[in-house]
DNA sequence: CCTTGAGCTGAACCCTGCTTCAACTTGCAG
DNA sequence: CTGCAAGTTGAAGCAGGGTTCAGCTCAAGG
């Protein structure tokens, strides 16, 4: 009918491979119903979820902190347009960050090639936020892992 | 003296744990000279090499592509501003790829906020590109991975 | 009814990027 | 010269994110 997907279908649509379906779904990322002879049948909303994996992943962002933002949505009734809306801000900001980051790093990069520098002792990239470690001559990296 | 570093000392100047920097040697990323009693001893230099490494790999480049970019670096002599500056507008290059891809992302996750869509038959997110497949009904996701 | 492709499960395996450990050896301060 | 921190190695382990495989079962068209 139209409602059930195979995870067959799911993973035509997706572009996910069933393997990675089913480790989703052990995961708690995704769900299925199953038929009488045991097989998994998702509700088309399951590629919403799928696709927001995706796209959270290509961010850099943990299938565990998907699931658990994926958590916040409603369990008892289908999400609604604004239940992902929610979602989506706060991906945004993380979205926002990462770019930012990016641009920072991009600059700094830049500004070492402007000066040739690259020296260790005064370089923004080795020392972001200015934080000349105290102890001993020399810079220390510091960048956020 | 003052060329050499000892693993601890490197340690502490990069950041990078002593286990991560045999492990780099290992993969040939860095190198090191040895006493004679088979201690490492790291010029100046792998300093910059260990930066660019953090640096690439925040940017979320593999250790291997890291490795091959390094190798791109002249073995015969130590290399100048202007060796390090090639690498540095390769790596620009990738940052300004990178963020174009976040923006992208982002715009295109408030444009599915504004129309509310999520609806996986029109929505950019989920047909980047415009890629709609052609058999059957509905979309594929088909981002690159 | 029978065949064939699609699905199911658990366990094992893979790759990346490290960390930890045991068992030793160096090297420098006193 | 000695003692102890710092260094060495190979092997094993870990976390994340999956894939592969063997051995079966389902489902649907001819």
């Amino acid at each position: 009918m139209h409602e059930a997907l195979t995870i067959g279908q799911l993973a035509a649509r997706s572009g996910v491979a069933q393997s990675a379906l089913r480790y989703y779904e052990r995961l708690g990322l995704i769900r299925a119903d199953r038929t009488g002879g045991n097989q998994r049948r998702y509700h088309r909303g399951e590629l919403r979820r799928v696709a927001f994996i995706r796209i959270a992943q290509q961010v850099g962002i943990s299938l565990e902190e998907i699931r658990s933002a994926l958590d916040s949505l409603p369990a008892s009734r289908t999400p609604t347009a604004d239940d992902w809306a929610q979602l989506s801000m706060a991906w945004r900001d993380r979205l926002d960050e990462k770019i930012r980051l990016l641009n920072r790093l991009r600059d700094d990069l830049d500004g070492c090639i402007g000066c040739g520098c690259l020296s260790l002792s005064r370089c923004n990239l080795y020392n972001p936020g200015d934080e000349l470690a105290g102890e001993g001559p020399g810079a220390r990296l510091t960048l956020p892992r």
